[in-house]
DNA sequence: ATCATTAATCAACTTTTTTTGATTAAGTTC
DNA sequence: GAACTTAATCAAAAAAAGTTGATTAATGAT
C-alpha cells in the first residue's frame, strides 16, 4: 500500500530533521553550560568589543584558556570575531541568543541592561 | 569616603548576585547540552507522563542510563517526577523550560504542537 | 632583518561526564 | 513470605571536556 509507505517516509523524515536539529542545539547549550563562558558573554555584553588581551584582565584567565573558550563560543556562533592585524575583536551576537535563550534570560546578554 | 564603600559594596553584591545565577545556569544548560535529553524532553512532551519502562523502547536506551539522564533532567527542574507505587512517572515541566529557552525553542517542548 | 606583540594551536595532563552491568530497595502478585 | 517487577544506586571503565605551559604563525615596530 502506498500511502502506508509514504506515511513512513515522512515519519523518517520527521526523526531526521529532529535529530540534526537536536544536534545543533546540543553545540549551543553546551557552549553555554559552563559558567565561566556565562561570564565572558556577560563582559562582552557590557564592554562591547573586545580583544583577548582586554578580556585576559577582566576574567582573570590565561591566554590559552580563553582561547579555548571563546572558539567553544565561537563555534556555538553565540558570539562574533573580527581581526584587525594581529588582533582578535570578539562581541556577543544578540540575534542568535535570542533566538537561544527566554526573553528574561536575554536581558542579561543585552547591552546597558538596567 | 563613605560613599565609596557604599559603591564597591554594591558592586560586589552585583557580583556575587551574577556568580550564583551563572552557576544555577550553568546547571540548567549542561541538562539540555545533550541531544539524548533533548530527545527525553521531546518524547515526554509529545507523549506526557511516562513511566521508566514506557521511555526505554521509545529511546532505545537501557534502564540504567535512563534514570541517569532522567535525574539530570530533574535536577535542573526541567521535568517532573512522581512516584505511584514502584513506578516513576516523568513528565515535561513546560513552566521551567519557558523561562529558559527561546519561544521559537519552547515550540519543540510544547504538548501537540502542529 | 631582528625583535616584540598578539592570539591560535598543540600535546600532556587533570577533571568531569557518560556508559555499562550488577546490586539494592521497595512495592506487587501469587 | 517467595518470587517477580520497577526503578534507583553503585562502582568500574570509557569517553569527553577543560587546564596548563610551550610552540607557532602572523603582524608590527625598530
Amino acid at each position: 500500500m502506498k500511502w502506508v509507505k509514504n506515511v513512513v517516509n515522512k515519519m523518517k523524515e520527521q526523526e531526521a530533521y529532529l535529530e540534526q536539529l537536536f544536534e545543533k542545539y546540543e553545540i549551543k547549550f553546551k557552549a553555554v553550560a559552563d559558567k565561566q563562558r556565562l561570564q565572558i558573554m556577560h563582559v562582552l555584553t557590557t564592554n562591547g568589543s573586545m580583544s583577548v588581551g582586554d578580556l585576559m584582565p577582566k576574567m582573570d584567565m590565561a591566554q590559552s584558556k580563553l582561547s579555548y573558550h571563546l572558539k567553544i563560543l565561537l563555534d556555538a556562533d553565540l558570539i562574533l570575531k573580527e581581526t584587525q592585524g594581529t588582533w582578535s575583536y570578539y562581541s556577543i551576537n544578540i540575534n542568535s541568543v535570542n533566538h537561544l535563550l527566554s526573553e528574561e534570560l536575554c536581558c542579561l546578554f543585552r547591552p546597558a541592561n538596567k
